[in-house]
DNA sequence: ATGGTAGCCTTGCTA
């Protein structure tokens, strides 16, 4: 049983004590973070490592930044998303655990939509939909884990209509989503729970997270050989509700041990 | 009520 989990954590260096706490007490194999806000430098491998952890990390200073914890290190490590050597934005890493392949996104906000910030956005996806195409071809088990920053229905928003125009629930966003997800992939968290209103992230303005107002963005998606041998998922909640928590939560799930037998 | 909060190494930008 592997245990994957991505947690958005709105800088790393504030966020330590929390995500130390998680681990300690959820006890994941892998953690993707997003937002880690460092450079890789600055990120704190050595308290991770006397935690039992080793790190994957893709730097930024001030902005974005991805990085993969885990229980065994992992190898075949992609820093960056292919398709635009241009990039500067810390936003993809992937690494290979055995006969799973992990990669942690941060996937472009894109607001505010009539800036250069939606079309770059919109362009990301593209790239990251050619990339998992090419992932999906290997026939492997593999999760895309991370902030994609897009609420896939009304479901997962508390306002949609206050939210429709937003980048994280536009037209275009959501189309790019279910592009990729018909390539092949499974929503993790929706196998197991198909109930409205049930959120990954809570803005911290407007007592947004008091009124369980929050929005579901933070997606695990799963490639047919994991979906086969996934066997829970869910969101954890309660990290939202700590002292100096992240504006976002935990969302995991469990992939089992391959099948001996055909299915 | 055009606000509100959080983090960065800042005096605005990003979310």
């Amino acid at each position: 049983m592997t245990k994957v989990a991505t947690w958005n954590v709105n800088s790393i260096k504030v966020r330590m004590p929390l995500v130390t706490a998680w681990l300690e007490e959820s006890k994941p194999d892998i953690l993707c973070l997003q937002e880690i806000k460092c450079l890789a430098e600055d990120f704190p491998t050595l308290e991770f490592r006397g935690l039992g952890y080793h790190a994957a990390v893709v730097g930024q200073r001030t902005y974005n930044g991805v990085a993969i914890l885990s229980r065994e290190p992992g190898d075949a490590v992609i820093t960056a998303l292919p398709g635009n050597g241009e990039d500067p934005q810390a936003r993809y890493v992937e690494a290979r655990f055995g006969d799973l392949t992990v990669a942690s996104i941060y996937l472009p906000n894109g607001n505010p939509v009539a800036s250069e910030k939606y079309p770059y956005k919109l362009a990301w996806m593209t790239r990251l939909r050619a990339h998992a195409k090419a992932l999906l071809a290997r026939e492997t088990a593999f999760v895309l884990a991370g902030d994609y920053n897009v609420a896939p229905t009304d479901d997962d928003v508390y306002d949609p209509v206050g939210w429709r125009e937003d980048a994280l629930c536009r037209l275009e966003s959501r189309s790019q989503y279910r592009a990729l997800l018909h390539l092949g992939f499974t929503d993790a968290f929706r196998l197991f729970d198909a109930a409205p209103h049930r959120y990954s992230f809570w803005d911290y303005q407007a007592g947004r997270w008091n009124r369980d107002e929050g929005l579901r963005i933070d997606h695990l998606l799963l490639s047919p050989q994991a979906a086969d041998r996934v066997e829970a998922a869910g969101i954890d909640k309660t990290p939202r509700s700590w002292e100096k928590a992240s504006d976002h939560t935990p969302v995991w799930c469990e992939i089992g041990a391959p099948r001996g037998v055909k299915l």
